[in-house]
DNA sequence: GAATGTGAAACCGTTCACAGCC
DNA sequence: GGCTGTGAACGGTTTCACATTC
C-alpha cells in the first residue's frame, strides 16, 4: 500500500471491510450463544468452528476491531461480546419502521424486537384504510402519509420495505425525506437513493434462483444415475487439509 | 498452486463467479420487466443502469453466459431472457417446501409461486399437531416426520427452513436425508451440511447489524447538529465522472 | 507449548480502456 | 459513430505462515 489510498479520507481510524461486518454480527451471536451456555473463553479455533469461517479469517476480522485476545490462551468472551456491539453501534438502540402490512410485514412485525434485541420495531405503515389503527403485534398501523411525522415522533431509523414492488420505489423516497438513512429491501426492485442512505436488500427470487444455478450445474455435471453421488473417501481433496470441518462461500459449514 | 487452479477441473466450461450468477438474477427481473413494456433492444448501459451497476460490470457478467450482442447495436431483449434463464436453470420447475409455519412460513406458503415464477410452493411442514392437513395458502400442512416420503413424492429440490433457531439444524439434517441438496435458510443458525448440499442464509439480524454499523459510522463523522448533513451542491466525487448514477456495493444507485 | 496478531502472498472480483465489429 | 467483448490493471478479501506473547 504505497500512497495509501482508503477512499474515505487519510486517517480513518477504524476502516472495516463490509465483508467483515457481515462475519462479525454472526460472531456475535455465536458468542451470546456460548456466554448464555457459560462458556468465558474460546480461542479462534473453536469461534471459527462454530461460526463456519476459518480461524485465520476470524483472527483478521476480530484484528479489525482492536487486540482482545490472549496469546496461547484465546479470547474472553464478554469481552468480545462488548468490542463487537461498540463496534456495531449496537449499544444505541435503533428503532425500526416496517412499511407494507401484507403477509411478510405481519411477520416482521410480530418478530418483535428482532431476535438478538436492539432493534425494536416501532412504526408500521401500510395504505390499506382497513388496518388503520389495527394493532399488527401490538403495534398500531399508521397511513404511509403519515411516516414523516411518525418517523420523526418514534425516532426510526430504519426503514424496512415490505410492500408490492410497485409501491418501494415511492414508499423508499417517504423514507428518505423522512430522514431515515437505513433501509432494508424486500421488494423485488433496485431502488434509487441519495448518497447518504445506505440500502441493503432481501430477494427471494435471487436466492432461490441462485439455488437452481447450483442445483442445474449439479444436474449437468453428474448426467448418470438418479441418487446423489456421494464422493467416496474422501472426495477431492480441496486446499486445507487440518480442519475437519471445510468452508462455505456462503454461511454453512461442511460436516463430514 | 502456481499452474492452474479451477478447484473443479481443470476445464470446466461454465466456470461463473458467485457473485455473478445473483447478478444474473437481477438483469433476469430488469429485463423482463422491459419485455413487458415492449422492448425489444438495450445497450449494457441501459441495462446497467436499471440494474443499478456498472456497464463494464454488466458486459462481464454477459460475458460469462456467451456472446449474445451486437455490436454498435445491443442485446436483444427476449434473447438474453432466455438464455439466463437456461444459465440459472429455470427451463426445469424447482419445487419448494417450506418447513415451520410460523408468521415467517405463512408469508412465504402464500407468495404462491414466488415472484417471477418458476418455484411452485408445494409442501409445508410443522411440528405442531393444530396445523396438520390444515391448508395455508392452498397447501396442506404436513407432519415433519413425514419429510421423507412427502419431499420425494412431490419432487422437492428446494427446502426453506423458517423454524425457530433451536429447531434449523434438525429440520435441515432431515432434508439433507430426504434427499433435498438446496436449502434457503432463515432462521439465525450457521448449518452444518455435508459437502453436496448447498446452503443459501436470510439473515435479518444481520442484515440489521450491518445497518446498525453504517448508522454508527455516520453518527461518529459527523458530530455535529441534528439534521442530516445533506451534502450541499454535488458532495464530494467519488470517481467515475462519466454516469449521473452511481453504483452501491449492496444493490442499490445513487441518484443525484 | 499454545494461541494470537499480522505482514506478505495468493486469489478473486471489479474496473479500465481499447481493439474489434456492426 | 456507437457499442460489445475482453485482456490487463487494480483493489479488496482470503489464506498462509511465522514472529510474538503469555
Amino acid at each position: 500500500m504505497p500512497p495509501l489510498a482508503n477512499g474515505q479520507g487519510a486517517l480513518s481510524p477504524r476502516a472495516i471491510p463490509e465483508a467483515a461486518v457481515a462475519r462479525l454480527a454472526v460472531y456475535l451471536r455465536v458468542l451470546s450463544g456460548m456466554k448464555e451456555q457459560g462458556i468465558t473463553t474460546v480461542s479462534s479455533e473453536e469461534l471459527s468452528v462454530a461460526a463456519g469461517v476459518n480461524s485465520a479469517k476470524l483472527r483478521k476480522d476480530l484484528s479489525y476491531i482492536g487486540t482482545y485476545g490472549t496469546r496461547g490462551v484465546g479470547y474472553e468472551v464478554e469481552v468480545l461480546i462488548d468490542q463487537i456491539e461498540r463496534v456495531l453501534g449496537l449499544t444505541r438502540e435503533q428503532s425500526v419502521a416496517v412499511v407494507g402490512i401484507g403477509n411478510l410485514g405481519h411477520a416482521l412485525a410480530n418478530y418483535g424486537g428482532f431476535p438478538g434485541r436492539g432493534f425494536p420495531v416501532t412504526a408500521l405503515f401500510d395504505v390499506d384504510p382497513d388496518l388503520m389503527g389495527v394493532p399488527v403485534g401490538g403495534i398500531p398501523v399508521h397511513h404511509i402519509d403519515d411516516i414523516s411525522s411518525v418517523c420523526a415522533a418514534k425516532e426510526i431509523t430504519i426503514g424496512v420495505i415490505a410492500t408490492p414492488p410497485a409501491a418501494a420505489q415511492v414508499v423508499c423516497d417517504r423514507l428518505v425525506q423522512a430522514g431515515v438513512e437505513c433501509i432494508l429491501n424486500f421488494a423485488p426492485v433496485v431502488l434509487q437513493v441519495p448518497e447518504t442512505v445506505e440500502v441493503r436488500k432481501v430477494d427471494l427470487a435471487v436466492e432461490l434462483q441462485i439455488l437452481s444455478f447450483h442445483q442445474a450445474r449439479r444436474a449437468d455435471s453428474a448426467p448418470s444415475g438418479e441418487t446423489a453421488p456421494q464422493p467416496r473417501g474422501n472426495g477431492r481433496v480441496t486446499g486445507s487439509p487440518r480442519h475437519s470441518v471445510e468452508n462455505r462461500p456462503n454461511g454453512a459449514v461442511v460436516r463430514r
